[in-house]
DNA sequence: AAAAACTAATTAAACGTTTGTTTAGTTTTA
DNA sequence: TAAAACTAAACAAACGTTTAATTAGTTTTT
């Protein structure tokens, strides 16, 4: 879907409140004040208030699939490099669309099945695949353990960073850090925690130490 | 605090609720119907649907503290022994009450200075203090690695356990679990998290392999 | 090229519901 | 019989959505 300008000033508005405030939390004339429109615009451009979450995820999702289509063919890394590389490309969607991560974490803990909960659910299979072939490449080839839990390797990535992203600042607090500039901590965060997650997958997986 | 029946029937509707669809989701009409009792009751007994929010918390965050008290003088476990039984309590408790950590996961997302989220502040702190004097104590006796980020691991502790249990219909349906009984499901999910953790904790704390 | 018809964007106001809470009265308990 | 427990009804406020009117821009007709 293509938005016009006014439209993407909803979405950005809406998907900064969903983000704080929740779905339920966040009235439509809470989202039209922050998108500086009036409040008959959201149901002129999307139809409801429901409607207009499907148009953030329509407009998001897009950009947080991990690219795994060149990594496999590439023969100029280890198999670990390619986990590396894909955790690292993990954590930086993550940063950089913390918002809209944050909607998928409470969108995801609603037992209801609605459409968007079908959206999280590809998604995460998708991503759970491309980790999944990266790994058993290793596997057959001998670099990587056998038996390894994929689905739970997978829960500890996006566990540890999702609960980075929401308790960051008892994060800063704990490590005395809120002095610190917040695009400086944004950088230590991703830098700490790929470096944290990267260790933890080597020694899960690899089996030379 | 000590509660009537009415009262604990009231608190328990309300758990049920607000985990499944959030504070501003749940409403109290929801709740006096889930818990069959008049609207009106739970003004009378809690003033505010916010003053029952805090009841929930007042009664349900009493039993999720780490039980770290004879662990540290116990001379019969080794320090990652010790850190062994506090993985099991946590994993324990999360599995336990679920819904409770539900709403936990829910309020830390949002970025209000609500007493809930001073509770919650202090519950964290008290836990991460828990595991650090074990961690610290381990390292004193060159048992443990230098230079481990113990916020870290804990998110990753955390973060971990939380998206399990959010997302553990994904990991029935990948595991082709779904047939499972519910009860030995949880059973499972507790062994196979248990087991997981104590691998992760052990590879990046101990210095022996 | 002027006039008429039409389209899309925008608004303030109103719509009917649902929200959390209170009231005023009734029943139950001790 | 006084206090506590409980209820149906009502309350104002907030909710998502719709309406009717206005504006501005474009297209068609004459």
């Amino acid at each position: 879907m293509e938005y016009s300008e006014k439209q993407i000033a909803i979405i950005n508005a809406a998907e900064k409140l969903f983000a704080i405030k929740g779905f339920d939390g966040a009235s439509v004339r809470d989202i039209a004040h922050e998108a500086d429109i009036n409040v008959a615009m959201i149901s002129y451009y999307f139809g409801s208030k429901e409607k207009l979450m499907e148009a953030v995820f329509d407009a998001r999702s897009q950009h947080i699939r991990l690219k795994i289509e060149n990594l496999l063919a590439d023969d100029k890394l280890s198999h670990i490099g390619k986990v590396n590389v894909l955790i690292d490309d993990y954590v930086d969607k993550f940063i950089h669309q913390q918002e809209f991560h944050r909607i998928m974490m409470r969108e995801q803990m609603i037992e209801k099945d609605t459409p968007i909960a079908g959206l999280i659910h590809d998604l995460k299979k998708r991503n759970l695949e491309s980790i999944r072939r990266l790994i058993e490449e290793g596997q057959k080839q001998g670099a990587f353990k056998k038996n390894i839990d994929i689905v739970l390797m997978m829960t500890t990535l996006v566990g540890t960073v999702s609960q980075m992203i929401t308790a960051q600042h008892f994060y800063k607090k704990m490590n005395n850090l809120e002095h610190m500039e917040e695009v400086e901590f944004q950088k230590l965060m991703r830098k700490r925690l790929s470096i944290h997650l990267k260790n933890l997958f080597k020694q899960s997986l690899s089996n030379e130490q």
